[in-house]
RNA sequence: GCUCGGAUGGUGGAACUGGUAGACACGCAGGACUUAAAAUCCUGUGCCCUCAACAGGCGUGCGGGUUCGAUUCCCGCUCCGAGUACCA
């Protein structure tokens, strides 16, 4: 029988169900593999072409794997938490729940007509309380750790304790809060439980706390600094504000630094490294005190006490150019600002807060050019000179990095350079190697220190540590190292999420009991903020815990769940465990994950901080989760349009009822836009006239009193047009009239008798026209043609848009590889012979490329050699079950409902084809002793001889002076050399 | 601005360590089969010159360099895409 897609696909599809044919081994003797696809989250829409991508990947990958002798793990589950759930529930009344189930039906179906092979008996899905139970029960860990920075691990919160009962906080160091107390023992022992927990609270890992947030007004809750994009919700773009909340937040920042040299030891695309390396944001320096000076003389209104001993501390990457100082800049919201301000200059400092406040962080943003700030009156004195140095404020000074405050050093930076130019402050050169300081900031570190007082004539290297040294002796600051990195919030004031398993006592947190979880996310009657603007969980009716007065009602972010989820799918069954050891021993971590670059600063920065954080507790193993991570391109849409004319009725006549609007849509194809635009095509222009002639005389006879003529007004209109009723650009007429009503008796004006579509590269969506859905491929060519044509696209990682044109081909290998097995009637009929060299040639040849195509992730080259081996293959009418049997299991990963079915005509027993073993590539097969050197003559080709492998540079000379053709090219002419590489070139220089 | 990608026929792309540029496929053109169409099969297809063949010239974004030989290595530039942005 011809190549039966449909059929087949079912048939396995089912067997594989069946039989779980794909369930990963917990004991096994093999080795491991563990791949794995980012996470989706089951949205409406379903699947478009684009999604799969990844997921044919791996699977091909996995499938290979599984031939080569590995126990390979391949699961797949749904990040089900989510807002697109719960706006859709605030809106329907339906709960997020049931759309979240029908939506991964759709996923389900979808994935499983596809043909993957994942283990189902592992699926996870976050929003089930038998996930979340242990997502709550990591968050509980968390809150009862602190990082200790001497063992540079997170450690029991017991350990802390004890340190506190032992020797105050005189021996503890660790990542905490700025106002941590610092205390002896008996201090410790006087506490009240309160002041304890209090004070315990800004060492754990997540902790609640007042600060600035991002505050999303539109989707009523706080949001991560990743899910804010140039001040709008990167979920819907509604704008964000900065706003003060007690929040939960994620003490990251003390892994900052194991974030960032972890990135060395893993496999990864190195823009996502660097996307990481950039959010982490490591500078180092150092911290500097500038002292205020006293202002009493000056101005008898200020609070001298707080000032007589102030300072200011700045952190500076270049602590040499210290001499070069000539102001110091304090944000605007910096709260020294205030206290700090002379009468003088209160009105102008005033001004200029009043008129930062009212730009919005867009235009902060943007307007990096203009130079603006305002002098405070008062001045600081420079430690190391003793020099009186202005105290400004500017708005190009975040109060959210570093401390707020800035050194000012006009002649190594070019934005203090411009500063100082503006305001007229003094540019002071410090190095010698400096050039053109007049001009622009010269930033070298070359040269000797001028003008720098005590380190004058020592060089870059020797002058940091001095001045660290010095700082440090004088009190005046230390060597320094700052993060950009800012600790994660971690609650949202949403419904759809994990409840945080805490609740509160006398305004204070305490975890629920362990044997409590998991916290059951409460019912409610509405999915929106309360009356009184608390969170949707306030409206859970009799939800409140035993002791305490009420649950906390954030929920948790959409990453928390996302953040751990690999170890579940190690023993996703276990009911005592998040995962068990036994599980975690054999199968460590990630071998290779699949995904998007949209998760490069959320989600894969909040996953390897979990993942360090569950090893440190002894937990896990691994310090990295995935050890090679691989990005699959974005899949764009590839819009089609059609060229309607816009027609005018037109009158010159006074009297009468003109012509009603022509009803009629005329399109013209693609090729002749252009030259209706530039008026070149006089015999189109006379078309486009007598058509509207003809409309305008159809009109007139059914309605003699009108008057005037239908025109073209000389504008064309593009539209988007469906993909799906276009093929090879040329428009199906048929479908088109079918499409839209109104075009039901449209007239189209055809070049060599068809209409040409405009094309043109945009995001994939609905309201475009343009999205292409593998179901519908499916139905047509089958999966096995739509997976092969995915990777027959190009190169995984490269970005492109989707063009349905070309599956034709690859369809047509299948029904070619197909026929290999059966003769001219379609039965099925392959021999026993044995292989001649030429067959054994092309096999061998595919079985290396294959193999060596999978392990560098080129799976388009792939699809190709095996277009050539089978095209060879029918050439050589090979019948050869040896043959064709190998070629059976090479090209299962890739199609596999074909092969299987292949395989068991071949004789063999249902099922076993995923588990074989992959062809063994003997290059002997691939030894050639003829080779059809290339001739060039000063590196251009001229020729081919056909020559012994075995020859040796003087022999091949001989050869080819004696030759006749090579003799015309030489002409006459002596060679003054002979480039002779064997196996591959002969190259004569003339 | 900075960082990271990328640029090869009409199209998607191949050429893995410098060694026959354009594999494979789409599209297009011509042919076979057919009453016809679809399907299938065969042939051709980078550009220019040429009726055609032979032969020749030009060709991997642009300009240089290294080399017997460069899509591949080096220097400078242009354009496109992604990320990031007053980070002190």
């Amino acid at each position: 029988m011809d190549y039966q897609f449909k059929e087949i696909e079912e048939k396995w599809q089912q067997f594989w169900a069946d039989n779980q044919t794909f369930k990963a081994e917990d004991n096994s003797t093999k080795p491991k593999y563990y791949v794995l696809d980012m996470f989706p989250y089951p949205s409406g829409a379903g699947l478009h072409v684009g999604h799969p991508l990844g997921y044919i990947a791996s699977d091909i990958f996995s499938r290979y794997k599984r031939l080569k002798g590995f126990n390979v793990l391949h699961p797949m589950g749904y990040d089900s938490f989510g807002l697109p759930a719960e706006q859709y529930a605030i809106q329907t009344g339906q709960h997020p729940a049931i759309t979240t189930e029908a939506n991964i039906a759709t996923y389900r179906r979808q994935l499983d007509q596809i043909g993957f092979s994942f283990d189902w008996s592992r699926e996870v899905r976050t929003s089930e309380p038998s996930y979340y139970k242990w997502t709550q029960w990591i968050f509980m860990k968390l809150f009862n750790s602190w990082y200790n920075v001497e063992n540079d691990k997170a450690e029991d919160i017991s350990t802390l304790i004890e340190k506190f009962n032992i020797s105050g906080t005189a021996d503890v160091k660790a990542v905490c809060d700025d106002d941590v107390k610092s205390f002896m023992p008996t201090d410790w022992a006087n506490f009240t439980e309160e002041e304890r927990q209090e004070e315990l609270l800004k060492y754990r890992l997540t902790y609640l706390r007042e600060s600035t947030v991002n505050w999303c007004l539109a989707l009523g809750t706080v949001l991560a600094n990743d899910e804010v994009k140039d001040g709008f919700s990167e979920r819907g773009g509604f704008p964000v504000e900065q706003k003060k909340m007690m929040q939960w937040s994620m003490r990251i920042t003390a892994y900052a630094d194991r974030l960032l040299q972890g990135l060395d030891t893993i496999d990864w695309p190195e823009p996502i490294k660097e996307m990481q390396r950039n959010w982490i944001g490591k500078s180092v320096g150092a911290s500097v005190k500038f002292k205020v000076e006293s202002l009493k003389s000056k101005a008898s209104t200020l609070n001298f006490e707080l000032l007589t001993d102030n300072f200011i501390e700045v952190f500076t990457t270049r602590v040499d150019t210290i001499f070069g100082v000539s102001y110091l800049v304090l944000a605007p919201e910096h709260e020294l600002v205030a206290g700090l301000t002379t009468p003088e200059q209160k009105q102008a400092v005033e001004d200029y807060i009043s008129k930062t406040k009212k730009k919005s962080e867009l235009d902060r943003m943007a307007d990096t050019k203009t130079v603006s700030g305002a002098f405070t009156g008062s001045y600081v004195i420079n430690p190391v000179s003793g020099e009186r140095v202005p105290l400004w404020i500017a708005d190009y000074v975040l109060a959210g990095y570093g401390t707020g405050a800035v050194m000012g050093v006009p002649s190594g930076d070019q934005r203090d350079w411009l500063f100082a130019a503006h305001f007229n402050l003094p540019i002071v050169q410090i190095l010698d190697g400096q050039k053109d300081i007049d001009v622009q900031a010269d930033s070298t570190k070359d040269g000797k220190y001028i003008n720098s007082g005590f380190i004058n004539g020592l060089t870059y290297k020797e002058a940091v540590p001095f001045l660290n040294n010095w700082l440090e002796e004088h009190d005046a600051g230390k060597a320094k190292v700052n993060f950009r990195q800012r600790d994660a919030v971690f609650g949202r004031q949403r419904y759809w999420g994990e409840p945080i398993p805490v609740y509160f006592k006398d305004g204070l947190p305490y975890l629920v009991k362990e044997e409590e979880l998991p916290l059951i996310l409460p019912e409610i009657d509405k999915y929106l903020p309360t009356e009184t603007g608390e969170p949707p969980l306030a409206r859970a009716e009799g939800w409140a815990p035993k002791d305490g007065e009420h649950y906390e009602l954030s929920t948790m972010p959409g990453w928390a769940g996302s953040s751990w989820y690999w170890y579940r799918y190690m023993d996703a069954n276990n009911d005592s465990d998040f995962v068990s050891k036994e599980a975690v021993d054999y199968w460590k971590a990630v071998d290779l994950y699949i995904g998007g670059s949209e998760h490069a600063t959320g989600h894969l920065l909040y996953s390897r901080f979990w993942n360090k954080f569950l090893k440190d507790l002894g937990y896990t193993k691994e310090e990295e989760p995935f050890k090679k991570l691989i990005n699959q391109g974005m899949i764009q849409g590839r819009s089609n349009f059609v060229y309607r004319l816009a027609i005018q009725s037109f009158a010159n006549e006074q009297e009468g009822d003109i012509l009603p609007p022509l009803k009629k849509s005329i399109f013209v194809s693609k090729g002749f836009v252009k030259q209706i635009e530039d008026n070149s095509n006089s015999e189109i222009q006379s078309q486009i006239f007598s058509i509207l002639d003809k409309e305008t005389k159809l009109i007139k006879d059914l309605n003699p009193s009108l008057i005037g003529k239908y025109i073209f007004t000389g504008n064309i209109l593009p539209l988007h047009v469906d993909v799906n009723i276009a093929e090879n650009e040329i428009l199906d007429l048929t479908k088109f009239k079918a499409w839209r009503e109104e075009y039901a008796n449209a007239e189209f004006i055809l070049e060599s008798g068809k209409y040409i579509c405009g094309v043109e590269v945009e995001k994939m969506s609905k309201s475009k026209f343009n999205v292409v859905n593998p179901d519908d491929l499916i139905e047509r060519y089958g999966a096995d043609t739509l997976r092969m044509y995915e990777m027959f696209l190009g190169p995984l990682e490269q970005s492109k848009p989707w063009n349905t044109n070309g599956i034709e081909g690859v369809f047509k290998f299948l029904r070619k590889f197909w026929r290999l097995f059966h003769n001219e009637e379609w039965t099925f009929h392959v021999n026993d012979s044995i292989p001649t060299k030429a067959e054994l040639k092309t096999l061998h040849k595919i079985i290396k490329k294959v193999q060596d195509d999978i392990e560098r992730f080129s799976f388009n080259t792939s699809v190709s050699s095996f277009m050539i081996a089978v095209n060879e293959l029918t050439d050589l009418k090979c019948k050869s079950r040896q043959v064709l049997e190998d070629m059976v299991v090479i090209l299962s990963p890739y199609a596999p409902h074909i092969c299987e079915e292949l395989w068991v005509k071949l004789g063999n027993q249902a099922g076993s084809l995923s588990y074989t073993a992959f062809p063994i590539f003997n290059p002997e097969h691939l030894v050639e002793d003829e080779f059809a050197y290339p001739v060039s003559i000063n590196g251009k080709m001229k020729m081919n001889l056909n020559l012994s492998l075995t020859l040796a540079q003087p022999e091949v000379e001989a050869i080819l002076f004696a030759d006749e053709q090579f003799a015309k090219y030489l002409d006459g002419k002596e060679p003054k050399k002979i480039i002779f590489v064997k196996g591959k070139i002969i190259n004569v220089v003339l």
